[in-house]
DNA sequence: GTTCAGTAGAAAATCGATTTTATTGCAAGT
DNA sequence: ACTTGCAATAAAATCGATTTTCTACTGAAC
């Protein structure tokens, strides 16, 4: 048994082939200067020591790693394991490979995985995570390194960005629940430091507006895309005197909290309430659920974004670009006409 | 605007403090022979011109990249995220960090990934999608790349490996349906490619054989993880002349297929059949579903794998291990005594 | 005063590739 | 015969770190 061998390298192949390593490199560059028959002897020698070069000591001299790194908040939730898959398929087309780092959404945990891969001098970075007023976006900009923002905006750096039509999609929402005749319509909102969910709030507000003139401001109610605050909200909205009759929330998740609990309260949806959610999550496509949902496409979202950073890598820099991919209302089972 | 700077070497540093590399890189590793006065100079200047050393040098140097790689077969199916988060966190404990590769169960594609990562010189690989007859694991073993093979064993070649304990999980189950009463009980197989959907299918015969002498093979049908092809075996079990009254799936979406494929029919579960599945995915614990499921704790399934794996790195070879993690029956609302 | 040991730091080698520059051999041109 | 030009390959520099080896200097011992 011939114990681990170290990995061949090109002076290997060189002594092989009686050549100099340089004439090697430019032999499997398809370099003009080698003889076509020097060229197949590398390469008959190169394939049958199993050479293949190190990205490590090409990505050092080429000041290239053909890496991109990206930071997502929770690699676990499906709407960034999507996102991820998207980013990952747009890669491999291209020979590039990812690195993903689960922030938790905590700034420092984000710092820290942020300079990692700064310090594996990964080619470019999409970030998913960001909290819009990090100071750590405007110093990639400084630094010249490639990067995309994904479905969330820095407060102040202008930056190639990718995101859904988020207020397009709530105004959907909101337009469609109106034709069925829905006058009083809840809103859970997202977390307030994500500018996507700014935005679903916006779409809101937008439509609300456009069709009644005024908002009510006692049917906005705050949330953090969990399914308990979903649940809590859902509370909210029962005990007030004049309860809307439609709810649309800034998350699946949320919907599918508030769904549960109305259910628990004996309410049925969508005879008693109407409600919309928003990610088109799997889970709301369910025969057992059926959640009309706003789907933000997601995979797309993630190959958009890899093809905008990797064309933004090697090329000189230019204004940041802006990509805004549809979000559709996907109709199901959860809204109908008010009762009254 | 000063634009898009070089990023500072051990050279620049060494030139602000007037000292040699040999001395800047002695100094940042706490090297003795450097005056208390020369490190904190270096440590100064190194914070003041935001030196980080390149791990691209430092990798070539060291041979080792603080970087490993896992092979899944989709990243956007939750059970692989769960798992690739469990890897994440035992990796970020001790600052490495993970290339993902999502192989859509293509061996073509996972060769192809294989050797992308190989050629990075990942310190170590975690495999969760070979096939378990790929020729790639022993030639891994034969270079001495430290590998942990994930909830999927290899035919021939002994590794490093962690996994649920597939065949008590479905044993469970079997055990907890015959205590309730049901003597015709159902199984639905994942593919056959895949070692746990064996141990599976095994676990399930070993409890059947014990309790009740013989198994039934009409009761035993193909599958392959989709939820098509449980509804499919939903319909085939309700054809038969004695259908059996539970019915043990595999995994996950093979129940919820079944599920939706009973109630479309008119039954009701569990009243009229009883049904498990196996994953615990986060759909079996939504109040519209209550499925009972057996939960393989997959995120300690990616952490120990990861841990496992960087035990072995830069250490001396040894024997292979195996991890076997519990799989717990968790009970909800889809089983019941059956009817007569 | 000379040797010796020890110390702090500099210089050089190294990792494995690519790229630039240098060298060799050969044929053509004058 | 002697340069000139070209073609094929070799040698050397480079990327940015670490590690080994070397040097200069200090102070102590004999």
């Amino acid at each position: 048994m011939p114990g681990p061998s170290r990995r061949p390298t090109i002076k290997d192949v060189a002594h092989a082939c009686g050549l100099a390593p340089s004439t090697v490199s430019n032999a499997l560059a398809d370099k003009a200067s080698v003889t076509a028959e020097t060229r197949a002897r590398v390469l008959a020698e190169a394939t049958r020591l199993g050479y293949r070069a190190s990205s490590l000591a090409r990505g050092l001299r080429l000041h290239r790693t053909w890496t991109v790194g990206a930071l997502v908040a929770d690699i676990s939730n499906p709407f960034f394991a999507e996102i991820v898959r998207g980013i990952e398929d747009a890669l491999w087309a291209q020979d590039y490979s990812l690195v993903i780092c689960s922030t938790d959404y905590d700034p420092r945990k984000e710092a820290a995985f942020l300079h990692l891969l700064l310090d594996k001098r990964m080619d470019g970075l999409i970030l998913a995570s960001t909290a819009s007023d990090s100071d750590e976006v405007p110093r990639l900009r400084q630094r010249g390194v490639p990067y995309v923002l994904l479905n969330r905006r820095h407060r102040s750096q202008p930056s190639d960005y990718v995101g859904s039509d988020n207020a397009a999609g709530t105004a959907a929402a909101v337009a469609h629940l109106a034709e069925l005749g829905h006058r009083r319509i809840g809103f859970i909102c997202g977390p307030t430091q994500s500018s996507a969910a700014g935005e679903r709030l916006d779409g809101y507000r937008r439509e609300i507006r456009r069709r009644f003139r005024r908002i009510d401001p006692a049917l906005v109610l705050p949330g953090d895309y969990s399914s308990e605050r979903g649940a809590a909200a859902a509370d909210c909205f029962l005990a007030m005197d004049r309860r809307p009759t439609a709810i649309v929330a800034a998350n699946d998740f949320m919907a599918l909290g508030a769904m549960a609990r109305l259910q628990e309260r004996g309410l049925s949806v969508p005879r008693d309430i109407s409600l919309t959610g928003f990610d088109d999550n799997v889970i709301a496509g369910l025969p057992w659920v059926r959640l009309t949902s706003v789907r933000p496409h997601s995979r797309d979202l993630g190959s958009r974004a890899a093809a905008l950073l990797l064309s933004r890598i090697g090329a000189p820099p230019v204004a940041p670009a802006e990509v805004i991919l549809p979000a559709d209302l996907i109709l199901r089972a959860t809204t109908a006409p008010p009762l009254d």
